[in-house]
DNA sequence: CCAGCAACCTAGACCTACTAGGTTTCGCTG
DNA sequence: CAGCGAAACCTAGTAGGTCTAGGTTGCTGG
């Protein structure tokens, strides 16, 4: 019988296309091999575990979405790049739910730590931020800030946390724009957040 | 045999230690069962499902949370409404972290709506609001504002998202600060975030 | 006190993860 | 071009999870 060709990458690629479909939680080891036409104890010679091939594709994922922000936010600056850095992020939410979903698991802290996407994030996200003229520690609560609202925006959208009707585009940009008010008069150390006193 | 005199009550309050001890996506029927010294099937005369446990559980960890928030806010308003808020939400992620993910879940929209908790959370968090001046639906896009921030940021650090040093409490009231100048400086329509025009 | 209804059980179907070890096929090399 | 070695894939089986059907047993109220 002609061999499937399976590969770590493949499976990985064909995982995030699964999850996309049936949702993070749904991609497993079993539902991968059906879609290959072969058997489950097929796929443990190219992954170690269910944990491995999530892993993988939270770092697929990863990629995939910070590649993008970084295009969006290429050549802007101050509110330019955060508008772009937030519409990039939602949108490829939006598009790819089981991918994003896969972003949020928490995977090995070594294994992350030296990884070239997570170099790449924390570069895009800094970036974007100097503009706003936040030096350390405050870059790092700002970049908190940011994934925070971003990260739960996105995920109570998908969970369809959102009742209200109100539109969430519309409320997003408000946030958006929220969130450039507050890094614009970020409060820098000394209570009192009166004026600019850098 | 002595009889475990279990109940569907029981059962929740017990799934709700189970979570905070293994975590939540480890509360199963199985592990609930043996927590009670019963077989697995016994379980299903009091709950339909894992997914009615899972909700259930859900509603209670809402419940309770938004009980505390309220007991913090009471009695105070504006950023000192917002500190409260933020702590106590905090604060409870942190000390019950299974049931804090349980609050996370996507449960039935249909189900969701007609819930007191669901109706008590609203009141606390649109009343919080209700001093710094805002109007629908303005309000509305300010409230999920706080919601995602609070959200992403526990979920973050819940999840050991935060890789750097830097102390995540500070963190967390700068970025509590950052949001009391967001709400005070809310871009309004059209008029330019001046003064309050109320 | 005893009838009935919960509470709890046994048994089993079906799903998923994963291991050990066997067989087949592909590609390379002599 | 034969054949050999390494992948690629398989069978078989363990373990543990969800859930159903239907039987037994203890508790309680009339």
């Amino acid at each position: 019988m002609a061999r499937a060709g399976l590969t770590t990458a493949r499976l990985v690629e064909a995982a995030a296309e699964l999850a996309d479909e049936v949702g993070f939680e749904n991609v497993t080891v079993s539902a991968l091999a059906r879609r290959f036409g072969v058997k489950d104890a097929s796929l443990y010679s190219h992954v170690k575990s269910v944990q491995e091939l999530r892993t993988r594709l939270a770092l697929l994922a990863g990629g995939e979405m910070i590649d993008r922000i970084g295009v969006a936010v290429a050549g802007r600056a101050g509110k330019d790049a955060l508008v772009a850095f937030a519409g990039a992020y939602r949108e490829y939410a939006l598009e790819h739910p089981g991918r994003y979903a896969a972003t949020q698991i928490q995977v090995d802290p070594a294994l992350v730590a030296d990884s070239a996407v997570f170099r790449r994030t924390a570069e895009v996200t800094y970036g974007m931020l100097r503009a706003y003229g936040l030096e350390e520690p405050d870059l790092t609560d700002a970049v908190r800030l940011l994934r925070s609202t971003f990260h739960g925006y996105c995920h109570l959208e998908a969970s369809g946390g959102f009742g209200h009707p109100r539109d969430v585009r519309t409320s997003w940009d408000k946030a958006v724009d929220a969130l450039h008010i507050a890094l614009d008069h970020w409060p820098r150390e000394e209570k009192k957040h009166g004026g600019e006193e850098a």
